[in-house]
DNA sequence: CTCCCGATAT
DNA sequence: ATATCAGGAG
């Protein structure tokens, strides 16, 4: 089948099953997902979210995580992995928001590559999430696993395969895309023990097809 | 490529 | 015990 219509009929499936699907990590402003899509890195985000509950409490502008303290940054956050370098991100990045950008979260793609612990995915994240700007794919572990498995690319990067996805996932679809395979990823396409018995789009995956 | 790294599922 | 979790930097 051509991948176009193999990702056609996924997102069509995928979209029936989880039609509320959207981003799970909890947020009241751009400052807020910035920060939790930095701590989510190889950390679920149900435990994001229960240490952010806390941490907007705490500080809650750019300059509250700026001026505060590295050690006590990283200890209220240190209960997700990585709580070292995921503190000195924090409190550089939001340095430079205060000092270039009037504390706010910058709307370009290039702008927000410029800060410590953002890359594309969580630049993606930020844009369209917030903004409203869909400038690519992001591409997580989910993204990742699943189109791979589905066989939609064959590319092993992250920016290889965001690179392959969006041609050939309609431009319209960006957005939704990612939400979909994410919660299929968390719900039946598990990393470690996928339930492809039960998965509604066995019949167009190559993992399931090949060995089956 | 390695390192960062705690909490949870298997 | 080990793999995995909405990755990114050096």
């Amino acid at each position: 089948m051509d991948v176009k219509q193999k990702v056609k009929l996924v997102i069509e499936r995928l979209k029936t099953l989880y039609p509320d699907a959207k981003i799970a990590l909890k947020f009241e402003n751009p400052l807020q997902l910035l920060i939790s899509t930095i701590l989510s890195a190889q950390c679920t985000d149900e435990r994001v979210n229960e240490v952010t509950a806390k941490l907007f409490q705490k500080y809650r502008t750019a300059e509250d995580f700026a001026k505060a303290s590295l050690e006590e940054l990283a200890e209220d956050i240190k209960s997700i992995g990585f709580y070292q370098q995921k503190a000195k991100y924090i409190k550089e990045a939001c340095r430079i928001l205060v000092e270039k950008y009037k504390g706010e979260v910058p709307k370009t793609m290039e702008s927000l590559l410029e800060l410590p612990g953002v890359a594309r995915k969580t630049a993606n994240i930020v844009l369209a999430n917030t903004y409203g700007i869909v400038e690519g794919i992001p591409v997580d572990t989910h993204v990742r696993r699943l189109s791979q498995r589905i066989g939609l690319v064959k590319a092993n990067q992250p920016e290889k395969i965001e690179k392959e996805l969006m041609e050939i996932v309609p431009k319209e679809k960006w957005f939704i895309f990612p939400h979909l395979l994410q919660a299929h990823g968390r719900k039946v396409c598990l990393a470690r023990k996928p339930k492809c018995e039960e998965c509604v789009i066995k019949d167009l995956c190559d993992a399931y097809t090949s060995t089956n």
